[in-house]
DNA sequence: TAATCATTCCAGAAATTACTGGAATGATCA
DNA sequence: TGATCATTCCAGTAATTTCTGGAATGATTA
């Protein structure tokens, strides 16, 4: 056997790897969009407003970690997740960043000005509700998105097209509307201009991520 | 509200404080002292095979984080993780470290030379068996640490006694060794030591972390 | 009150990481 | 087959991070 002290850097070293990947807020705004689904570099790059060559690289370090796998699609080549377990530790990172950092709650209180737009969800009441038709559950995201997965009972209006299509929600029931998670201002502004509409609406901020992990 | 990119910007980089902390494989090691129970600066800084200061410089990024709370004892500072949800993030990304990275696996295979040391835990089997009495759990971590937390069941003779009160196993049951978790040599060593003096011996990767982990 | 001692602060050197531009790859599509 | 185009590789530079020595802190203890 080698000495000790070696072989233990050596492991805490691989697992550093992992960490490393989790150390750039580039890269978590990489995972937190790859935990919508499959993606291509240029969409990539173009959702978390960072230079091809750039996002390129790092979404090879998360390759080298073997936290995305990749796929050729026509002329592009998507990225995924390797597994739910990814995403399930980007959530737990931010959930607990949420509950230590305080700059962190008071940046996510800037996202909307009224503190009462948040719903912190209690999911079994939320399902119910939406289960009966009490609310309607609104996913904003982009389409593909919702169709890879979404939130039981959700119906889909990406904000693009809200304007136009506001006639298909009713104003006599409130509107939950969620995107891809804290992070992600399109609820935001949907709830924004919903309430400006005449709706009632609010906002979950929890994505698809948040509520499929475990706890 | 200010525009969305920089308003982003903020809330990943707040996330990433966290992440940064868990991307050096140094405070890795820190964290998982102290996964063990309170520690002072001395004690870590000998454990880790870290200079004082270096180690005072990682448990200062580790309190900015607000992962660390301190505490003073005497002429000692005693340093300890704010609450079980560090330890079990610490949890999770070793599990998936070791699930991703099969250099990871190698290494791992190095701290036994018989891969049939292992017992891959199937928790509640252990359990019964060792509420039975049919297998001896076995704590050689330091007494302290023994006394802040252990397994169910588990008896404690430190790695450093265990030669002089060998008379206290039974020769005929098995005994289960663990220590710190599947990174801490100490219960490899036990087994060792118990196998060549005519004991059956296995080691139990998990350490009280890993074990009181949710999933 | 003074002496002690563990710990932290400060400043600098060495190593690593993040990002930018130009060239190369390599699969697709005509 | 040859043209196209998304992506990656390969420099080089800027910025961060890690680690080391000397000084300073600040609570304890005599």
């Amino acid at each position: 056997m080698k000495d000790a002290r070696s072989i233990k850097d050596a492991l805490y070293e691989q697992v550093a790897r992992i960490g490393k990947v989790f150390s750039s807020p580039k890269r978590l705004e990489l995972i937190e969009l790859l935990c919508q689904g499959e993606k291509s570099v240029e969409t990539l790059a173009l959702e978390a407003s960072l230079s091809v060559k750039l996002t390129s690289s790092h979404l090879c370090e998360l390759r080298l970690a073997h936290l995305v796998e990749t796929r050729r699609q026509g002329k592009n080549i998507c990225y995924r997740l390797t597994d739910k377990s990814v995403a399930d530790l980007w959530v737990q990172i931010h959930v607990l960043a949420e509950d230590r950092l305080i700059e962190l709650q008071l940046a996510l209180q800037k996202i909307v000005s009224q503190p009462d737009d948040w719903v912190n969800s209690d999911r079994d009441s939320l399902l119910k509700a939406a289960r009966k038709g009490e609310v309607v559950v609104l996913d904003v995201r982009p389409s593909e998105e919702y169709l890879n997965a979404h939130l039981p009972f959700a119906r889909s209006i990406p904000l693009e097209e809200l304007r136009q299509r506001l006639d298909e929600l009713p104003k006599d029931r409130t509107i939950v509307a969620y995107c891809r998670g804290p992070y992600c201002l399109l609820a935001a502004d949907a709830v924004l201009l919903l309430k400006q509409e005449g709706y009632s609406a609010i906002h979950l901020r929890e994505g698809v991520a948040e509520w499929a992990t475990s706890r």
